[in-house]
DNA sequence: GTGAAAGCGCTAACAG
DNA sequence: CTGTTAGCGCTTTCAC
C-alpha cells in the first residue's frame, strides 16, 4: 500500500487507461499531439484516480520552475499589497507563481536571497528592497530576469518599472506654487532609494524654477512614524511651512495627522500637504490626499510583459520601463485657480 | 558548453572536488556524516562554482517540497497583509517557502486549488477564503495540512485558529451597554462566514442578557463600500443607532467616515462604533477605534505550530486553536465609568 | 566515511 | 500518433 504522501502518478494512470506513461504525459501538455480516443481513455483514468501532474517533477526536467520570486521586504505601506494582488493574478493567468519572499524588514536579506535562489525560479519582482550587485550578476548568468518594482539602478543587468518621480517632483512643485505658498518643505523617504532621490530631485528643479531656492529637508524613511516625528520637527519651527510634499502617501497620513491631532492645524488653509502614490487611503474622505498617482496596473503589466519576454526569450536584458502618471487634485493642497482639468471624474493637474 | 540556464549540479562541485556526487549531498545535507576535510573540499569547490543546491530537484527525492501554499482571496483588509507578512516571516525561519495565491477576488477559486495543489505543497493556509469540502478530502487523503485562518468548519479534516469570536460579540455587547446606549446596530461581514456568524451570536447573546432585544442588522459583506452603504441606511433611519458594533475595523472605518463627512455626527458623542482586528489604522489618531484586537503573532504562531506538526507526523488531524483576545478601548466609543484597566499602556475592557 | 547505483515523476527525443 | 528510452539534479540505500 502507498504511503499517504505519496500520489497518484501518470505511470498510475497510464495502467489504468492501458496506455504508454508517455500518453498521459503528452496528454496533459498543451500542444502535444494525442490521438481523441487515447485523449478521452487518459482523461477518464486520470478523473478517476484524481491525477494531477506533479509541477515539480516537470520543473526538474523542462528546467522550468513556472515560478517568480517576489520579494517585499513589508507590505505596511499599503501601496505593496496592491502590487502584490495585482501582479499574483496577472502571473497566474499566464501559468506562474508566486513565490514570496517577505517579513525581514530589519534582518539581512541575504539568506533571503539564498531561498529563492535554490527554488529555481524563472524570474524575479523585487519591490521595497534592493538586491547586491553581486546576485544580481549571478541571476544574469543564471540567465533569470530580474525586475526592480518603483526602483531603478544603473546596473545593465536588471529591469526596472517606475513612474516619472523626477517629472512627478516637478509637477508637485508646480503645483504648490500656482496654490501661492510660501514656505516649502520636503518630507523625504529612504535617503538612497532611487524613487525618492528623483521624487526630490525634481520637486526642487521645479522650485527652482520659480525662483525658490529653500526648501526645509526632513526625513521620513518611508515609514509612519519617523515621518510622523519629522513633522513635529516641521510644525515646531518658527517659520512653519506651508507646502509640503511627502515623499509617499503612507507618510503624508502620518503627516497630515500629526498637523491636524497635535498642532491643530488646518488642512489645507493652514498647510497644504501633497502625497505620493495615491494608496487606498488617499480617498477616503478624511484624508482626500492630492497625490501623484502611481497606475498599478500598468506598472504591473509592464513588469510582467519585461519578466515574460526575457524568459521566453531565455535571455536576460536591462529594460527601464516609465510609466506616465498624473497628480491627483483633491482637497489636501490648495487649489490654483488655473490647469485643473476633470478625468474620468478626477480632477488633475494639467500645469 | 552550457547553456545558461543550465546551473551548477552536484556533479560539477564533485568533479572540482575530487570527490563523489553523494559526498556533495551529503555535505548539503543536515546531519548527514562527512569527514571534515571531505566537507571542506566540497565546500571550497561549491563557493569557487557559485553551487547552490536545487531544491526542486530535492523536493522530487524527499517528497516535501518545503512549500507552503497560501491562499488569500484579497489583501485590501489592512489585517491579511499584515498575517501574511508575519506568516512568511516565521515559515521562512523554519525553512519552508510561501507560495502565495491571491487577486481572486471575484473569479472561481477552482483552478487556484487546482494549481496549488500541482505544486505539492507541503501544507496549506487559507484566510479569507474558503474550501470546497472535495478538496479538503482531497488533501487530507494526501495527508496535507490545511488551516483555516480565522475562519472554522466542522469538518474533520481541516485545523483551524480564531479568536473567540463569539464571546468578542458578547464583551462587545456588554462593553456599550456599560456606555449607556439605546438603539443598537450591527454591521455584519459576509454572512456566511463563521467569525462573522460568532460574532453576531456573540452580540446579539450579549444584549439580550440586558434585556435588549432590538438590533439593527444591516449588510457589510467585509467591504468599505458595502459598509458604506450599510452605514447610510443606518444613519437615515428616523431613530438612529447610538452604538453599533461593525464586523471588523476595515469596515468600522467607512462606517465612521460616513458618519462623520455625510452625517455630521459626532463619535462617539452621538454614536459609539467598535470593530473588530486592531488592524493599524485603528490606531491612527483620526479613527482611535475600540476594537477586539486578533493577536496575530499568537495566531500566526499557533497556525505554523499545527501544519509544522502534521507535516513532521506525516498525519492530518483536526485541530482548531482559539486564541484569547482583548477589547482594545480607545475613543470611538463611549466609555463606561467602570471594568477598564490599562494594560500594556493599551485601555482595555474587563467587564 | 565514502562511492556506486537506483530511482523520485516527469518530458523529450527517437524509432516505429 | 504511440511506446521506448534516456535522463533532469538530487537523496538514499548498500557494500566497502
Amino acid at each position: 500500500m502507498k504511503s499517504p504522501r505519496q500520489g497518484i502518478t501518470s505511470t498510475d494512470v497510464a495502467r489504468r487507461a492501458g496506455v504508454s506513461q508517455s500518453a498521459v504525459s503528452r496528454t496533459f501538455t498543451v500542444g502535444a499531439s494525442v490521438a481523441p480516443e487515447t485523449r478521452r481513455k487518459v482523461l477518464e483514468a486520470a478523473r478517476d484516480l484524481g491525477y494531477r501532474p506533479n509541477a515539480i517533477a516537470r520543473s526538474l526536467i523542462t528546467n522550468r520552475s513556472r515560478m517568480i520570486g517576489v520579494v517585499m521586504a513589508y507590505l505596511e505601506n499599503q501601496f505593496y499589497p496592491g502590487v502584490l494582488e495585482t501582479l499574483a493574478s496577472r502571473l497566474q493567468e499566464r501559468g506562474y507563481q508566486v513565490l514570496l519572499f517577505t517579513g525581514f524588514k530589519d534582518r539581512n536579506s541575504d539568506p533571503v536571497y539564498e531561498q529563492v535562489m535554490q527554488y529555481q525560479v524563472d524570474g524575479l519582482f523585487l519591490a521595497s528592497t534592493t538586491l547586491s550587485s553581486g546576485l544580481s550578476g549571478e541571476c544574469a548568468a543564471a540567465g533569470i530576469p530580474i525586475v526592480l518594482f518603483n526602483r531603478t539602478t544603473e546596473s545593465a543587468q536588471t529591469s526596472s518599472v517606475t513612474t516619472n518621480n523626477r517629472e512627478g517632483g516637478r509637477k508637485i512643485a508646480d503645483f504648490l506654487v500656482a496654490g501661492g505658498h510660501e514656505r516649502y518643505a520636503f518630507v523625504a523617504g529612504v535617503a538612497d532609494s532611487s524613487t525618492n532621490r528623483d521624487r526630490e530631485t525634481g520637486f526642487c528643479e521645479g522650485l527652482e524654477k520659480h525662483g525658490i531656492n529653500e526648501i526645509i529637508r526632513v526625513a521620513g524613511q518611508y515609514s509612519m512614524p519617523a515621518a510622523a516625528d519629522a513633522a513635529r520637527r516641521l510644525f515646531s519651527r518658527s517659520e512653519r511651512p506651508d507646502a509640503i510634499f511627502v515623499a509617499n502617501d503612507h507618510m503624508a497620513i502620518a503627516v497630515m495627522d500629526v498637523a491636524r491631532y497635535e498642532f491643530g492645524l488646518n488642512i489645507p488653509e493652514d498647510v497644504s500637504i501633497v502625497g505620493y502614490d495615491d494608496v487606498g487611503p488617499a480617498r477616503w474622505p478624511g484624508y482626500q490626499i492630492t497625490s501623484y498617482s502611481q497606475p498599478l496596473d500598468a506598472m504591473v503589466d509592464a513588469s510582467v510583459t519585461i519578466l515574460m519576454d526575457q524568459i521566453d526569450q531565455n535571455k536576460v536584458s536591462s529594460i527601464h520601463t516609465v510609466i506616465d502618471a498624473e497628480l491627483i487634485v483633491r482637497e489636501s493642497a490648495r487649489k490654483p485657480d488655473h490647469g485643473l482639468q476633470s478625468r474620468n471624474g478626477q480632477l488633475v493637474w494639467t500645469g
